[in-house]
DNA sequence: TTGCTAGATGAAATGTTATAACATATCAAC
DNA sequence: GTTGATATGTTATAACATTTCATCTAGCAA
């Protein structure tokens, strides 16, 4: 139940922690973390923010790493596809994992006010959605779960 | 914890009743329930399935009640502002409302292998997540939750 | 009855997100 | 040095969604 994203911290200690992590886990596992599949990885850890594919292909094509949609999609998708970003369905958006390389079911606490993302921990198969999925004989694969609402600097600022 | 879609019922008066509650639900709201927008409920309720917005257009077009995008997604704006539709966030889709009007907070089941979809009741604010969000002081205000798996048929025919 | 107003619709264009399809490059293994 | 596997480059297009502005219609007040 590890929430990053709404309290402040050495972000770019953040990052770099992030990012080996990410370099281990491609070498223990043979997978290749090229220059642009990196660098979009770097772009997603800039923010804990959701950002859409279109928005990182415009800082790639800035670099010449890029200029084309297939560029930053394939990108996002070996990242996604080996736990080290996911994909927000709410927003057609992506945001680097806070947890990356290990398995897990994350959930997703989202700020409808300052755009922020923090990941949580969600047991799919709990709860009144695991009962519910058991009674009709439903198998669950996995699940999205996206929660919106405010973070707490926002909702503090909403308050006043 | 209603759950239709996923077993045999008689469809046709599935679809008159929740036609039904629609129009008294309407009368007692003042909400207009104009030939375009009853027209594509129908089209949702004919199958317990998430269609993408293209795909109703072109049945509405067939039939001479608009050819425009925004002809189908101002019909679906209402539909869903209203609770008498849903849209699927993981399919970019939206199905007819099996408890049109109630308020309630909907998770959905979601068959990947015959796309059916079935509603349940789901309470964003109790169990991990809840318990994750208080502890970030993160204040939810709605959420999205969508399981996708095989519903009972799939997964029996998948063991065979 | 007229005219106002708000909501609904028609229509054209555009914006945004995502993938198909095909060609080329890179690199390790044999 | 050929093969096979993986990653990139590039063009085009599919799929999903909204903006904008004009027009129509029902309900209602003067």
């Amino acid at each position: 139940m590890t929430n990053t994203g709404f309290h402040s911290h050495d972000h770019s200690a953040c990052i770099a922690e992030n990012l080996a992590v990410v370099d281990a886990r491609c070498d223990d596992r043979g997978l290749k973390l090229t220059p642009v599949r990196r660098r979009v990885l770097e772009i997603l850890l800039a923010q804990h923010r959701a950002m859409g594919a279109y928005d990182i292909l415009d800082k790639l094509s800035a670099e010449g790493l890029g200029s084309q949609p297939p560029v930053v999609y394939r990108a996002l998708d070996f990242l996604v596809r080996n736990g080290f970003a996911h994909r927000i369905e709410g927003l057609n958006a992506f945001v680097a994992c806070s947890q990356p390389g290990e398995s897990h079911a994350p959930a997703f606490l989202i700020c409808r006010s300052c755009e922020a993302v923090s990941e949580a921990a969600s047991d799919p198969m709990r709860g009144t959605l695991g009962k519910a999925a058991s009674t009709a004989g439903f198998v669950i694969e996995n699940a999205v779960v996206e929660a919106r609402g405010l973070c707490p600097r926002c909702a503090e600022g909403a308050k006043v």
